[in-house]
DNA sequence: TTAGAATGTGACGAATTCGTCATGTTTTCT
DNA sequence: AGAAAACATGACGAATTCGTCACATTCTAA
């Protein structure tokens, strides 16, 4: 009902030199330092400049506001997990539920790997979440589900397939949130993944045997 | 990582008079009202004060500090779902998976029912809940299902069911927050309730089948 | 070499926010 | 009634934060 900001995201310039390039590049590492060691709530476009070893102005020079820095943060985060899922499911020869076990697994540990900066970036959300660049983002990463549900439910008509995708990824991305939100050791990643993939498997067959019938 | 606040919840004082209740009910209800129509970042101890038609001071007599009311509004939320739920959940004579099945819907159709500040109350999450109460309160919210959960598996271990528990309790609550960040109408409630049952009846079936072998 | 474009700097204004405290009002109790 | 306790007020200090702008430095190309 609020929290929304006209120009967050559009690059204020893109960089025509290399040292440029350098910079943007430094105050993004900065921005993921500062973002996973401080918080949200302490995330600062002078922390950023500081840590970047660089001023307050460079930054604006490249980012219009202290949101688009953070969309940019998770962007390029939601860019590198939806390639990594997109590989895993792609490996064609593996029957469509193995896959899934396996992408399940991946994304929970890819989760865990990363906990502090992931829970400090949905902290932040409310800063950009509302960008129409971030629905876009988000609209794109659930692409690779849809294909790969051709696959698992063959049968199945749209509407089914569309809402076994949706349920999916947003329990993917909702629990992953919650279960990586406190330190999790090895066994634990596991057997909480087991159980999650068995739960969607599950779902999935008894879809497809409801769909055949 | 951050984010933590050492008195966030104690109460300040309790109220001996009558006047006093009365102040305390509508500064929660000034903060429910501010949380939902102006968002998480512009929730103030002043704009509730203006609300409720009261002065900041006395806000502060009742409450340590903004993250305590917050934090009396989420508990209060937890408190009135969680014990609909459990009636939900304690009618015997339906098969335990009927009653889970109606247990999503309610939940989802609450969630949606105040999404604007549930929403809210969740972007304000950062500011509570790392205090010990809140960490207390939501393990309390989760009782329930455990005892739902011996009746579901019971022939399962304990780990299992505990497991079952904490996927499910995840699931519930990150995809509900989910699903009611966009509004719905009533036809995509109860599609969207219907698959999520679908998907826990489904897992639940299928680990109890596992279990049995 | 040198003009001008690109890049980099950081002090600073404007805005907001939190929570306190000295002071005033109302209630309670004897 | 009168004293003490409870309750209520709101101006204000201290702190933070965002993003700008006038100016300095570095690079490019003629």
């Amino acid at each position: 009902m609020a929290n929304q900001q006209n120009p967050p995201i559009s690059s204020r310039k893109s960089p025509k030199q290399a040292r440029s390039n350098d910079l943007v590049a430094a105050i993004l590492e900065a921005a993921a330092q500062v973002l996973a060691k401080e918080g949200a709530a302490r995330f600062t476009t002078a922390r950023v400049a500081e840590r970047a070893g660089v001023s307050v102005g460079s930054i604006y020079q490249y980012f219009p506001n202290k949101a688009a820095i953070l969309f940019r943060l998770q962007s390029d985060e939601w860019r590198e997990t939806s390639d990594m899922l997109a590989d895993t499911l792609a490996d064609d020869g593996r029957p469509p539920l193995e896959r899934l076990r396996t992408l399940v697994r991946a994304f929970i540990q890819s989760e865990c790997d990363e906990a502090a900066m992931r829970v400090a970036l949905d902290d932040a959300a409310p800063l950009y979440r509302d960008a129409p660049e971030a629905r876009a983002a988000k609209a794109n990463g659930t692409r690779v589900f849809h294909t790969f549900m051709q696959e698992a439910l063959p049968e199945a008509n749209d509407a089914t397939r569309a809402m076994a995708v949706s349920l999916i990824v947003s329990t993917l991305s909702g629990v992953g949130k919650d279960f990586s939100s406190s330190p999790r050791k090895r066994g634990e990643i596991d057997a909480f993944s087991a159980a999650m993939a068995n739960m969607f498997c599950a779902y999935l067959r008894e879809t497809a045997a409801a769909r055949s019938r």
